[in-house]
DNA sequence: CAAGGTGTACCGGCTGGACGGTATATTCAC
DNA sequence: GTGAATATACCGTCCAGCCGGTACACCTTG
């Protein structure tokens, strides 16, 4: 587990967010419910409902986790490899698709359109997110579309393992991962 | 129960799936309700569960018609661009991507999406399409990992536009239209 | 051809159950 | 004892699926 910088931590709040990210993977977005969600983390639904005053509350938490995770991905990776900044772009392969427990990012995607599923609203943050990202591989110096490919890959590859839908072997998987490093190095002529 | 010919195409059917993926659009996978859908094309709840008895099978038909428009597209680009099959690589961009009505491709999206969100295993028919369609990159003398990436890239606008996520401006989504071409390109050296 | 029969397409109300949210009770820490 | 944290009971709403009915287009058959 990574100790998480931001506000005060509780531990239930933690495990009522795993839970709901766990409930998501096995019966689906549409079907998560907030007695399931407690069930699975061994919380009554009133002790649920005092972190996470409303199911939207719960989501948004779900989808702010999602955006904050990753980036602690990015963040992890970068300092890992001694990359300069504005050249996260490899820093956001390594992080995010050669991350080690990979069933973690595979929840994560699957929390995501649990929220996306019962409210688009709630992807605002996400958008943000994006856009602030296209908008600094656009002003630096980087191939912009070459770098747009690059991170259009790495969500589709997220989206389909979040969807259980990728069919690449372990192997095939490295070398797309190779391929996305390499191209990513072509950015930067 | 009317047990309907896949061929078959009633007039009503065909305006019922529209509107669903226009309803799934609009509220979200998860708000989508029957009454909804049967309103929004202009039939009583008992006309729509007439032609599908419950609402897993009218999801399930969004999920199949996702993939056949999808292979539509492509084979109509193929015929299109006369290329010789094996290298339809780049007739999966131009059909997929630079599609007339944008509007089609987001909806049908968002109704896989709505698909998912209620039940994973009507997903079952979008894995088996990629795994075909990763058998056949595999088994051809295209560079696997390049046209992998391809794909994923496709995927990952798609997805991105079907959750409204994304944040190109049209001449920078054209670039990285281009970028993809000609990855494929490399990819038959 | 008329009268009754049969199948298709569609309608709209109903209901039982599930689900989100509230109100209230209880426990624990300081 | 005070307030945070958690549990239980309950309420109102919403929705999927069911059912009985309608309209109409066809057969039959006498």
């Amino acid at each position: 587990m990574a100790e998480l910088a931001s506000n005060t931590i509780s531990p239930a709040r933690e495990r009522i967010l795993e839970a709901a990210e766990r409930v998501v993977g096995d019966v689906g977005a549409a079907r998560m419910t907030l007695d399931g969600v407690a069930q699975a983390a061994g919380v009554s639904k009133g002790g649920l409902l005092y972190h996470f005053p409303s199911k939207e509350s719960l989501l948004g938490a779900l989808a702010k986790r999602y955006v904050e995770s990753m980036t602690d991905c990015v963040e992890q990776a970068k300092s890992g490899t001694g990359e300069t900044d504005g050249r996260d772009l490899k820093a956001c392969i390594v992080g995010i698709l050669a991350q080690q427990p990979r069933a973690k990012i595979v929840g994560m995607g699957a929390a995501l359109f649990a929220a996306a599923a019962n409210d688009l609203t709630l992807l605002e943050v996400i958008r943000e997110r994006i856009a602030q990202y296209t908008k600094q591989i656009e002003s630096s110096d980087v191939d912009f579309a070459r770098a747009a490919v690059v991170t259009l890959a790495i969500d589709g590859l997220m989206m389909r393992e979040s969807l259980r839908i990728s069919c690449f072997t372990e192997e095939q998987r490295e070398r797309v991962v190779q391929q996305l490093l390499q191209i990513a190095d072509e950015a930067y002529r």
